[in-house]
DNA sequence: ACAAAAGTGTTTTTTATACACCCATGC
DNA sequence: GCATGGGTGTATAAAAAACACTTTTGT
């Protein structure tokens, strides 16, 4: 999220009061929140996901949101994000990485009620877990569901904008990281990674055919020689990532469309 | 700063005193900064610089540090960004955005104080300014400088890692973004654009000859036919930036290297 | 036998890379 | 006139894109 300006800052002035020049001098009081944004890629059906909780509570109660939660004394953002992420799903396998941070004031009404009172701040993140897998932690009351990128709900707060910045990103890494790797099975067919790509890229960025002689003249993916038969077809050999074999092309862009 | 786990998330314990899981379920209260990292190019001596200033305060007094500032009431980090950048340095073009957000507990040492105190969170940002407009404000005692990315000083809180990811950060944006053109003149030549590049990325990225004709071949940069003679040798030509032209290009990777 | 899925190969087009060379100016 | 920086072109190699075809399975 780029900026561009070629003036001097904008403060923002918040109404008539004689103190306001003082007020604004004053540091501002900080809740830091942690939202994530969870990512699964339903290859059967073709369908991205994102994990969606209903709101238990004022504001929003009732709408639908991203999994958050305030950071606690003596926990880092990342492990806020861990316990969140923990809380709601069981998985064996995930990717999470830092998204942005959305803090301008008023962002949430919560920062109304008292109106030099604290501010909240959001700190995002975002994750890539197997979908196979994943079991979501239903206790009792709590809404939880999986939605499709192309089917979601109203959010609260500044949810979408956090969906749409996410959804970019996972695009991006897909492109040029191996983070497909941290979410399919140790062992995997060509075509389940093909798949997991054109889930989330769309059917356009590359055939079946290129895709598969590109990603193996490159080396990192080990045929085990072992074959998985499923259904009619003839049956796919299981690859393995080689990490290490990875290591030289970790810089280089483009790797993977 | 991408992260793995394929466990349960590691709750950071501070002690063993008998309230501690109380104080860990406690939010933590929150103070704001934000720290820049400044960037500008000076391509006469072939230098990418950081903007550092001395601190005037504890702790880490008289070391060098990032210009930042602590956010307040009723301002966003980014009009936070926008000031402690205008309160340094004078320009009239910059590019700014937000960097990534270091938030582990003890990150500063404030916070060792009083054991359960305010925690410190930095939103970092990364900027790219004109050097040859750039006015450094002297404020009388401040030091203040511009640091060649290859002789940084020692410097203070995580302050060092922050440019490092600000460093990954420019150059990945020179690479697929038309960042360059929000930093150089309206009007510059080609070989101007090309020593930007060379200086951020490195000589080896490619040729003069072909840096040119990839560039022009994407039609986005108008040949204004004024004519710029400095000193010996072929006078060149004018180049602006079209930014209409580039608008479908914004979206693919790697149009400039 | 044949449909379905996997895997191979070939052709064409585009892009990258490494150069060699010509052009216009100041001194 | 020649050094200096600007600009053009060409030959080769590599990569991307499109698509035809073969192989191995289940039914």
């Amino acid at each position: 999220m780029p900026h561009r300006l070629s003036s001097a800052p904008n403060r923002q002035r918040k109404g008539n009061r004689s103190d306001d020049y003082c007020d604004e001098l004053k540091l501002a009081d900080f809740r830091v929140g942690v939202d994530n944004v969870i990512f699964s890629v339903d290859t059967d059906l073709k369908r991205l996901l994102v994990l969606l909780v209903m709101r238990q509570e004022e504001p929003f109660l009732g709408q639908w949101s991203l999994p958050g939660t305030l950071v606690r004394n003596g926990e880092s953002l990342e492990a806020a994000a861990d316990r969140i992420l923990a809380e709601k799903i069981r998985v064996q396998n995930l990717y999470l990485e830092q998204l942005y941070t959305f803090g301008g004031p008023m962002r949430d009404p919560r920062e109304a009620e008292v109106s030099y009172g604290v501010r909240y701040l959001s700190v995002s993140y975002f994750a890539l877990v197997r979908y196979s897998e994943a079991e979501l932690i239903a206790d009792g009351v709590s809404g939880i569901a999986w939605y499709p990128m192309n089917q979601l709900p109203e959010l609260a707060f500044d949810h979408s904008k956090i969906i749409q910045y996410g959804h970019c990103r996972l695009r991006n890494k897909l492109e040029y990281s191996p983070v497909a790797f941290e979410v399919l099975p140790d062992l995997f067919t060509l075509s389940d990674l093909y798949q997991l790509y054109t889930t989330v890229l769309g059917e356009h960025f590359s055939d079946y055919s290129n895709f598969r002689s590109r990603l193996l003249k490159l080396k990192f993916l080990q045929d085990t020689g072992v074959k998985a038969s499923r259904g009619a077809g003839r049956p796919a050999s299981l690859y393995k990532f080689d990490a290490e074999a990875f290591e030289p092309l970790k810089d280089k862009a483009l790797v993977f469309i």
